[in-house]
DNA sequence: TATTGTTATACTCTATAACTATA
DNA sequence: TATAGTTATAGAGTATAACAATA
């Protein structure tokens, strides 16, 4: 099930638009990750390895507990993608970063979800301007 | 980790407001569904069963194999909020309805899930109907 | 023979609790 | 004593394959 669906809503809202773009960019990117053969997870760990980071702040961003951390990052490494590396400045910690291959592999993966990309070309400047104040504002 | 993210976005463009829209949207869902003891798969599965239905129509509408809505549909009626019954014109076949505590339930849930309405009321009817307009240009 | 739904199985995500090593 | 990360474990979502009952 690529949801979270929303509750059943009016058919022409701005609410029932807004739940049919989260269901069909929850699924893009559920695909996307499936092309690279990884989990929707594993995508969202390698794609926030821009730089060397500590397990911990990586749970942090994530708002997920650190033992997941520890499984998601044990098997990208597995499968060759990230190393995880001794914290000179403190040796409790460990940096994790992407390998070659994890970096040729996240480029590919954005490339795949080209979901928001396309989404957004489909609009003229002036459009994109007038949605992302929209947006905004209504996140408040 | 509440997630599905998209990869890192220049931090202001259409497209990261975008990816945090459908990040809160998540995250939010999950949360709504957690204050009523249920997993997002549940509550979206409760969510369909506005008329009773079979399985298969189930699956199909969510995207997912049927055995993954036994499964959820068990669990469901294990905790007593959904009954299976025979369908009288098709014997093979099972259909599913709320039970009145289901129905509570779910109206619980669509009180608790008020990201969209929140999000809609920030806007004035104007924006709400630019808002609309633009959503569905930009899925196409 | 095809279809509806279930069961068995396996993999992944996720959290909690207990643990190790270090600060 | 507190913190970074791991391990063990368990519950849940998900799919595949094999199966039963019915069409």
């Amino acid at each position: 099930m690529a949801l979270p669906s929303g509750p059943t809503a009016p058919s022409s809202t701005a609410e029932a638009v807004l739940f049919e773009l989260v269901d069909d960019y929850d699924r893009a990117y559920e695909s996307a990750a499936e092309q690279l053969s990884l989990t929707a997870a594993q995508a969202c760990v390698l794609g926030r390895l821009h730089e060397r980071r500590g397990m911990g702040s990586l749970a942090e961003e994530l708002g997920c507990d650190a033992s997941n951390i520890t499984q998601l990052v044990s098997r990208l490494e597995a499968v060759g993608l990230v190393t995880r590396e001794p914290d000179p400045s403190d040796r409790r910690a460990r940096l994790v970063k992407r390998t070659r291959r994890g970096h040729a592999v996240n480029r590919r993966f954005e490339e795949a979800f080209a979901f928001g990309r396309t989404a957004v070309s489909r609009l003229t400047d002036a459009e994109q301007q007038q949605l992302t104040f929209l947006l905004k504002k209504a996140l408040g």
